[in-house]
DNA sequence: GGTTGCATGTAAATGGTTACATGATTGT
DNA sequence: ACAATCATGTAACCATTTACATGCAACC
């Protein structure tokens, strides 16, 4: 699934600038689910008009460069239901975190629990952008990948906060006390 | 983290050839973390022995070609615990699945609940490899990173579970009957 | 005066996947 | 006979990220 298709599916739920869609995949509704950056957007809107999926309409604005707000075509539309159709590609996670945790036991415990905590606290900050997103005027289907980010960001602060201290006290390196 | 340090960290669970390894990202430990193709794993294998951080041990077998045996070096190790210092970089996901979840609306309903069945039996073939891991030779760290990865796909099961009835009858297409 | 947010775009570099090449054994 | 598992490796290709280039407004 391409940049292109992502542009397609974010433009469908309503007309957008290529900053906008960013937004959607940094703190918005895409956020738990893809990410694309700005190098790989704009090229891929403009393939878009060229292509004749979607429109620019250029907006003028006070004091501001102006904005170019793309909209889907009906052909564009077509295109997003047919890209739907096809087999997803498997799932691809890539976290550094998890790696760095699955091996706690060579960091000072201290430092495992930091992160730990740190990590904590960026699942809570993620469920509270996504808590806060305005789905009122998206469909349920939106608002069941919304739901199941949620379950899935809450399970794992959950379990973290059940096993912070025992998972930090096992990693204790077994070192002696020495008499002073 | 690039693929290397990913070949560092397999290599300090024990010893393996890069087949192996491939297949801790496949099926095994490492498979809800990150990915990794043999045109990734086999270069880096030979950069990490080229580098002096790790040796290779070339084992016959019968009737097989040899393997080549990885074992990482004390510098090998030092470099490792020196990766995980450093700031991880942000979570990545790319799912398909979830884009095409979240444009439900523009599918079948009978197709979209294909998808979600689909899903969930996904899910749990990687419950049940995950489950069926033998962590008793693992440090307790990389029994917690195993439990957080059964933890979220459980939850995301039991979500999906709970709304899948609702979520397709919602995406019903609003058409009336219509008499015969 | 520096950072953040808005706003668009390009080019180079990167890193990884995909596909290929090879080959024996075991199971269906 | 065919597929799958074990086993290693290379090279072309690709998409995406990163860094750069530009500029104004608002906030601290």
């Amino acid at each position: 699934m391409d940049v292109k298709t992502l542009c397609l599916g974010a433009l469908q739920l309503g007309d957008a600038t290529g900053y906008e869609i960013k937004k959607m995949f940094e703190d918005g509704l895409f956020s738990h689910l893809h990410q694309a950056s700005f190098g790989s957007i704009y090229p891929a809107l403009a393939r878009l008009e060229h292509e004749g999926l979607a429109i620019s309409i250029p907006v003028a604005q006070e004091g501001r460069p102006d904005k170019k707000v793309y909209r889907l075509t009906a052909k564009g539309h077509e295109a997003l239901v047919e890209a739907l159709q096809s087999p997803p590609m498997p799932d691809r996670q890539r976290s550094d975190f998890l790696f760095i945790l699955a091996f706690g036991h060579l960091l000072p415990p201290t430092r495992l629990r930091t992160i730990i905590e740190a990590r904590i606290a960026w699942y809570r900050a993620c469920i509270g952008r996504m808590e806060s997103c305005d789905l009122s005027r998206h469909p349920p289907s939106v608002r069941l990948v919304n739901g199941l980010g949620l379950a899935v960001y809450r399970a794992a602060v959950e379990y973290l906060e059940m096993n912070l201290d025992a998972a930090v006290a096992d990693e204790q390196p077994a070192q002696p006390f020495v008499a002073e």
